[in-house]
Formats: structure tokens, sequence, C-alpha cells
DNA sequence: GCCGCGCATGTAATCGGTTGCACCAGCGTA
DNA sequence: TACGCTGGTGCAACCGATTACATGCGCGGC
């Protein structure tokens, strides 16, 4: 404010005279209060508030051979599945005066190599990792920092972990399922190698067993989590013989997709047709009818995954697997 | 890969050593490849194909007294419309090897205080503002970076910005409806002060006039943009003496909810009453029926944008507004 | 043969904090 | 009185890049 040179940012040499101090002394009032005297901290504050200084992060991280953030990788900024992990991480990482940064993994050659320039010790402390077809070649080299995995699983590669509790979710929908009457209940599964799709498949085949049940093989179709497969698999279901009276699908842009082509063929839902989702997405609980769906605790899987890479570079040794609850949510669609 | 230390990342110095340079050579070779010889650069970005070297960005930054990053502010990260907003500033932003790093600007006192420091020279160069609401003595700071404001505008705050075409985009749909035969034509609004509402306000006067039409002022609901305002509107509306035949809403949320509470009273859509949203979010054309709403083009938004800002940091006098084009998409609620 | 010019390169200062080490004052103990 | 210890502080090296300035070399013109 009352500066001489009003252009130069307040440094903290520029702090340090004005308090009759060492810059050293500074320093250790922002980092380490309780070390120096009452006197001399009372006039560094004074100074910091006369001034108004705040640190050059980038002098600061370059000493303390640090990033000062951590650098999520996930698919499709846009999808609004995301967004409530990544304010989770962002909770947590704030906490502990970390930066967020997020980048696209789907976005072309051109991207590829500008995520490998971003997954650098000197941008990033860490890294968080949403995406489980990444390139394993980017966390492979030599100099990647600490990997997280959240949600879905890298094939193959052996770093700690959080995810949701994908079996269990799918077979508390299956047993909800079952225990309404249905015994014929077909399936709109993930792409087949994925994680998640394993996950709810080995809860789904649990679930269904444990009732005293088949899996009707026809009616288990193989989707990509799209919308698009979703109303692709309503006409498919629709044209079978042996109709299944229940859906469960491995995530809710899916079921809403069906529930959408099921609704244009004239499908009463749930009456004719009952069907389940995965996942609680924003839109589900506004469709007609709302969608019963499997809920993945979002947030609080981000503030995880979070804690469990700051405890990584802590050199804490972290446990390697989290796994969060997820719970039914009855709605009007079973 | 082949170093002496491998616990230590690799610096500019080794490179220097690797090819027999200074690090200047090394430096100049990375920043301005013209103004060295052939051969050194030839041995230089061997050393650097061999070790893997990539720079140390605090140092860089530290040196070049910049910050290497835009702070975008936005209110709720985890809705949609902005993810892909800012989906678009990273795309203009990564190509000028600028970090994009996000904040939340709805997160109590505590966030207040975190933002005040994010907003620092050494953290950003610039700001994206996405909020119309942010507190106002965040960016009249005596050192606070370079401002654009996007889509919202903050009361009084004359920095750059970035809109839509809200009153073109408000008129079009009326014109639509207009042109359809409805003439009792009602409206759903986002809150009073908001520079959105401003603006769709006065395409939608603007339109009524034009068309001959009268505002039916009963018919006029102020709402918070939020899915329950739809939700209270529709059983408003639906108790009026004089039922408008059309209403156009200030964004797709309302409109969703406005919807959803028409069917459930079994109002028929569009036969009954035509409805009509703003923005064009990902769920709307999911809806049944599916949404007729007016079309932002956030990428672009996100795009333009950042390109206005950097040409602001380049010193470039950019142009203080620009206006982007909204798209009415004819879906089946009108 | 000498001078001047321009190109390529090296030297070293610099960016702004952090922190190991040395120092000093003050006090208690031998 | 001498010695050791402890708490508080300052000095200066350091982090790793960038870049102003100096240097050295080769070449053409006089």
């Amino acid at each position: 404010m009352d500066d001489k040179a009003p252009d130069r940012v307040t440094t903290i040499s520029d702090v340090a005279r004005l308090a009759g101090v060492s810059t050293a002394t500074v320093s250790r009032t922002l980092s380490n209060p309780a070390i120096v005297s009452e006197r001399a901290r009372k006039a560094v504050l004074a100074a910091i508030d006369r001034t108004g200084y705040s640190a050059n992060v980038s002098a600061r991280n370059l000493r303390r051979r640090q990033a000062g953030g951590v650098l999520a990788l996930a698919p499709n900024l846009a999808n609004p599945f995301f967004s409530e992990i990544l304010a989770g991480m962002s909770d947590v990482l704030g906490d502990h005066d970390m930066n967020l940064i997020v980048a696209d993994t789907r976005i072309g050659e051109r991207g590829r190599r500008r995520l490998v320039d971003y997954a650098d010790r000197s941008r990033a402390d860490g890294l968080l990792v949403l995406d489980g077809q990444i390139d394993r070649a980017l966390v492979d080299r030599p100099n990647c920092p600490p990997v997280v995995q959240v949600c879905e699983i890298v094939a193959g590669l052996d770093a700690p972990r959080v995810v949701a509790d994908n079996a269990g979710g799918a077979a508390s929908a299956i047993a909800h399922l079952a225990g309404r009457g249905h015994t014929r209940i077909g399936r709109l599964s993930g792409p087949a190698g994925n994680s998640l799709t394993r996950g709810r498949d080995a809860g789904f085949r649990r679930a269904i067993a444990a009732a005293g049940l088949q899996v009707p093989a026809a009616a288990v179709v193989a989707g990509d989590f799209s919308f698009a497969a979703g109303r692709r698999a309503a006409a498919h279901l629709l044209a079978l013989p042996d109709r299944p009276t229940a859906i469960f699908c491995d995530n809710d842009e899916m079921a809403c997709g069906l529930l959408s082509g099921l609704h244009h063929a004239g499908v009463r839902i749930p009456r004719d047709i009952a069907v389940v989702g995965f996942d609680d997405i924003e839109m589900s609980r506004h469709l007609t009818p709302a969608l019963t769906t499997v809920r993945q605790p979002r947030r609080r899987i981000g503030r995880e995954a979070a804690r469990m890479l700051l405890d990584l570079l802590a050199g804490g040794a972290a446990r390697t697997e989290i796994m969060v609850p997820t719970e039914l949510v009855l709605r009007d669609s079973a």
C-alpha cells in the first residue's frame, strides 16, 4: 500500500526490512511460529499485514523440491460423474495447501504428449488416476510421481487404490429385485475388460445364485456405459422370446437410455420391466420414473483418494486398497 | 536411465554436462533453437533424449516472474454446466503451456480465505471469473492478476468479458413459440439481480412485443435456477385462472423441474403446455419429452475467454466484450 | 596486418524463499 | 571464574532455470 515502488510485488526481504529482522525470521514465523520470540513474531505479522505480503509459491516449491500440487487424470471432464469426486479431492488437498490440477486423458495424440509433460515431478507431487484405460507407459516412467488409482483400475498396475464396493452394490440391487419376486433378471453390462464391469459382474452372479435363480444368458447384454448403448439394449431385450422382468444396468447413463428406449416402445416401468442403475448421478433422480440405483459416495471417494495420496507422499506405508461402501437408493423404477 | 545417481531428478546441468555445452546453450536450445548451432542443438537434443530431462517449472516460473497458470473461479464445480466451459479453457491454455486451476467459490468462510491465497500473482497469471456473486473485494485487491469475466457479470465490475447472447437466445425462443400460435407465454426467470436474468428478460420482452403480444404478468415467476424452483413454479402456474400455453425458462434445470411438476399433475407436454429452456445441458436431450432449449456453445465460450485472457496478459488491448451467439435447439417439449 | 563485425557460446547474476550452521546472550552449575 | 547449555537469530548457500553481458573466433574490407 504505502510502498515506494508500487509496481513491484512485495517480497520476504521487504517484510524483513520493515519488521527489522532477517528473512530467515520471517520465513520461520510463517512456517513454524513456535520457534520465534513473541516480539519478533508480532513485528513480522504486523509487517505482513501492512504490506499484504504473500509468499511466492515458485520460490518456495523450488527450494523445497516439491510441486505443491497433485494431478488428477480423468477421462471426459464434462462427465458430471467425475466432478464430485474431484471436488472431494479438492477439499482435502486444499486443507493441506495443495493444488488440484485436472487433465483430460481422452484428447488425442497431441494431448498425450502434453500429459507426459504434466505427469512430472516438478509439476505434480502425485497422481490421482481416474481412468482405467490410461496408457501404462505414462505411469511406469522412471520419474513419474506416486500414483493412487481411483474407482477404475489400470490393468496390471499395482498401485494403491480407492474403489467403491462394486460387487456389494450390484448384489444389493439384485437382492432387492429378487425380494420383489423377480426371477428373470437381465443385465446391461459395461465393456468386458473394465474393472468396474468385473466387480459388478461378480456381485450380480453371486446374488443371483444366493437367491436360487439362474442367470438368463440371452438377457445379459454388453454395453459401453453410454446412453446410446442403453437405447440399443432396449431394442434387443424387447425382441427376446423370454423377456426379463427386471434389468440391472452397470451405470445410470445406460439405465437412462434403456428407460428412454423402453418408454418409446410403450413398456411401462416398473410394472412391465423394472430397471436398476449404478452410480446415482444427478440426472437419475429427475427422470420419470425416478431411477432406483446404487449410489457411490463420490465426494467421499475423492476425499479418501486424496488422503491416501497424501499419506503416500508423507512416506507413510499407506494401505494398498480402500473399499468404500455403496448404498441402494430406492426410487420408482423398481 | 543410465545415470549414476538414480534417485535425483535430472537437471539442466546434467544435460549440459552430457552434451558438452553450458546450461545456457541447453536453455536456448529449448526456448529458441534457431540461435544455437546445429552441432550444439543435436548434442543437446540427444542428451535430453537419453536422460528424459524436462525442465523444472518452479525454477522457470521463478526466474520468469510468472505463474504459468490461470485460475478459474466457478460456483459449484459439480454443476455440469461449467465443466464444458472449463474444458474449452483448458484446450486453449494447454496450447500455450499454461495450467488451468479451478476453484470453487461457494465453500464458506474458510474457503474464502483460501481463495484470496489462490488469486495471487505468484500462483495465477490471470483470473477467469464464472461467478457473478463473487466478492468484489477479491478482484479489487491491489495485486490481483488480470480478470476476464465469463457468462455472468459481477455487478459494477468493469473487466473484459465473454458472454452468450442471452437476449438474442431468449428472443428466438419466444419467436418460435409465437410462430406456433402461442399467445399467452409465461416465464420462469432467474434471480432478480443476476446478469443472465436481465439479458434473458430483455430478449423475452422485446420478442413478445415484436410478436404483438402482451406479457401475462401473473405468469412471470421468479425462480433461482434450481430444479426445485421448477417444481414450485409448476404448482403456481397450474393454479392460475388464465393458464399460459407456453413457458420460457431461464435455464434447463428449472425447465426440467417444471416438466417434472407438470407431468405429475397430468399435464401433457407440449400439447397442453409447451416448455422451452436455456443452456442445453446434457440432461435436456434425455428427458421425456426431450427439452426444446437455447444452446449456449459452452466449449467455445471457454475458449474465447481463455484467448481473451491470454491477449490481455500479452499486453494486447483486448476487446472488452465478446458476445457468443446462441442457437435454438428444437426438440419435443415445444 | 589490422580493425570491426557478427555469430555462437560461456560466465555468472538473478528470481524469492528455506534452512544448515554459526553465533551470541543469558543463565545455571561446578 | 570457567564452562556448558539453550533459545533466538542472522548469514549465506542452495533450489534449477533464464538471460544480460562478456568472450572468442572467423571472416571480409581496407
